[in-house]
DNA sequence: GCCGTTTTCGGCCCGACTGTTTTCAGTCG
């Protein structure tokens, strides 16, 4: 994959680009941020897109243009960049891991290059060992230290968090604030109100009479490392956990305006602030001002998106992925919610890996309002988690028969996720499959598969008929595990054929399909099922984060299956 | 360097906090 390296030698030459004295570069800079970002967020390869239509498929993406995208080209081609290595001949510099330490910019990194010959982390660190930026001119003993703390959290860092540890950890303090008495409102915003599956830090915001108390309150809060940084309106904190977190205090009449503004992604913002520009407004956090500077809108999100002459959008959909257009047009979609949802159809028990019984398992979907629930263990080749063969299968199926009769409140279907072999068949005999009400196939083995075996494999498996749901469909684990190299486009073109459902696992460190993939596979009208592949009946819980990527798939009701009752759901299968 | 129902040229989002400054540049989100 491509995409990381080319980002960051865009990054790279944006920081050397800043140094150039010359103002009018300033925005060849944003140019050259602009297109990192787009390259770094991409999911497919952009060897790929370039290996399909060239120059032109590149100068699709947004903020590449003609100069970025023929960069790209000799990136792929050469394996070099003569722009960047032009630059760097003059800048030496570990731009890319000195700029990640807080508070350093590649404005700082130079002077410190120049000053004291410091090329990356750890020359910085012997100067500050040795206690030589003190003495630099524009520096003091305050950034020295302040430096030396960036650089033991650059140290202990590991990138973004999964939403499914952050999310926690901004309830328990946005809990704590609320019970504080000292705030009106708390929300949680940023990227974690957008549910994206990762999150670079917390963003809370709360409304508050006084905010020096408030203010007090949280940074001695025990989730709270240290102090980053304090004023009345923001302060920063580094919590225990290892992320960073804002908390924001605004008047009640800005709340509107500000949580507007820190939930919205940057492009999603821009392009708001670029609108109302347009209507001889200014759009900031505080409101939405007219040319005297007096506030048209501010109190609530709805007041701002109205007076923008468009609808308010879930800010799951807040990414600049076309939701600005749709809701102008007033056509948003009404996406799925957590209270559509009627059963789950990948539920593990103790036959093969999971903690609890059937009858547990049943009984917490059952407190959780789900009116079905489809056992889906695994099959034989899944050794490490028990998975049963033809005949424990026949076992295991006469006893969900038997407990389908007694089961009260809750309905059962009766189903197994079976391995995709390697050759594409199956792991289970027709016969065995032949009694279950739905299937699961997946892939669980041969993951480094090349990309023109693993599409013919999953296609092949499809086209036996017998995988109603394709489970964790690119075996992708989030920091953990690439996913499964495939020509989606092909694969979800054989499911339509096939009846195949995808599935939306909503283990926080699957979410698979991910957001950008359902994106895709919606426009071939394919049908989801947003399963939480529970292995224990806490496990039910972590359906929130399932439906938020489908959310942010932009997946309405009628597109998920899980919303179907009980008997449409048997109907549905049956066909 | 990118982009376009305000433009193919002339724009390009906005504010808080900090440290080292005597009025602001750098950094961050």
């Amino acid at each position: 994959m491509y995409n990381q390296r080319i980002a960051v030698l865009f990054y790279e030459i944006a920081d050397m680009l800043t140094l150039d004295k010359n103002a009018d570069r300033k925005f060849e800079v944003l140019a050259y941020r602009k297109a990192a970002q787009t390259i770094e967020s991409l999911q497919e390869d952009v060897a790929d897109l370039y290996k399909k239509g060239g120059l032109a498929e590149l100068m699709e993406l947004p903020g590449i243009g003609k100069s970025t995208a023929g960069a790209i080209e000799e990136f792929i081609k050469t394996g070099k960049m003569a722009k960047y290595d032009d630059l760097k001949k003059r800048y030496p510099i570990d731009f890319t891991n000195l700029t990640k330490i807080q508070g350093i910019g590649a404005k700082s990194v130079f002077r410190l290059y120049e000053s004291l010959g410091v090329k990356n982390v750890a020359d910085l660190k012997k100067a500050v060992e040795k206690h030589r930026i003190r003495e630099l001119e524009g520096f003091g003993a305050k950034s020295e230290e302040e430096i030396s703390k960036g650089i033991a959290q650059f140290e202990a860092s590991k990138g973004r968090m999964l939403l499914g540890t952050a999310l926690p950890e901004a309830e328990t303090i946005a809990k704590k604030l609320q019970k504080s008495g000292l705030v009106e409102k708390v929300i949680i915003s940023g990227s974690t109100r957008r549910m994206k599956e990762t999150v670079g830090d917390l963003d809370i915001l709360v409304t508050a009479k006084k905010s020096e108390p408030v203010m007090e309150f949280f940074t001695k809060l025990p989730e709270v490392e240290r102090i980053i940084v304090a004023g009345p309106t923001k302060t920063t904190v580094l919590l225990g956990i290892g992320l960073t977190c804002d908390v924001r205090v605004v008047e009640d009449k800005s709340f509107g305006a500000a949580l507007q503004y820190f939930t919205g992604n940057k492009d999603h913002n821009v392009k708001l602030r670029e609108i109302a520009i347009r209507k001889g407004y200014k759009l900031n956090e505080y409101g939405l001002f007219d040319r005297k500077g007096k506030s048209v809108a501010g109190r609530t999100e709805e007041e701002i998106y109205e007076a923008l002459g468009m609808d308010t959008m879930p800010p799951e959909m807040r990414e600049d992925h076309g939701e600005i257009d749709i809701a102008t047009a007033h056509n948003l979609p009404k996406l799925v919610q957590i209270e559509d949802i009627k059963g789950d159809f990948h539920v593990h028990t103790n036959h093969s890996d999971g903690d609890n019984t059937i009858a547990e398992m049943a009984d917490a979907a059952r407190r959780l309002g789900r009116s079905y629930i489809g056992i889906s263990d695994h099959s034989k080749s899944e050794r490490i988690a028990n998975g049963m063969d033809d005949k424990q299968f026949a076992k295991h199926l006469d006893e969900l028969e038997r407990f389908q009769e007694k089961a009260e409140g809750i309905k059962i279907l009766k189903s197994a996720e079976i391995d995709i072999l390697k050759d594409g068949s199956l792991d289970l005999s027709d016969k065995t499959m032949d009694r279950m009400d739905y299937t699961l196939g997946s892939i669980h083995t041969s993951l480094s598969m090349g990309r023109e075996e693993m599409t013919k494999r999953i296609i092949k498996a499809f086209e036996t008929g017998y995988v109603s749901i394709w489970a964790h469909p690119t075996d992708r684990l989030i920091n953990g595990r690439a996913p499964i190299n495939v020509d989606l486009e092909k694969v979800f073109e054989s499911a339509k054929d096939n009846n195949v459902v995808m599935e939306i696992d909503a283990l926080p460190e699957r979410l698979d399909l991910s957001d950008e993939n359902i994106f895709k596979a919606r426009k071939y009208g394919l049908k989801f099922s947003i399963d939480t592949d529970s292995h224990s009946i806490s496990n039910f819980e972590l359906l929130r984060y399932g439906i938020g990527t489908a959310r942010r798939g932009w997946l309405t009701k009628s597109d998920v299956i899980n919303t179907l009752g009980y008997d449409q759901v048997v109907k549905f299968f049956k066909k």
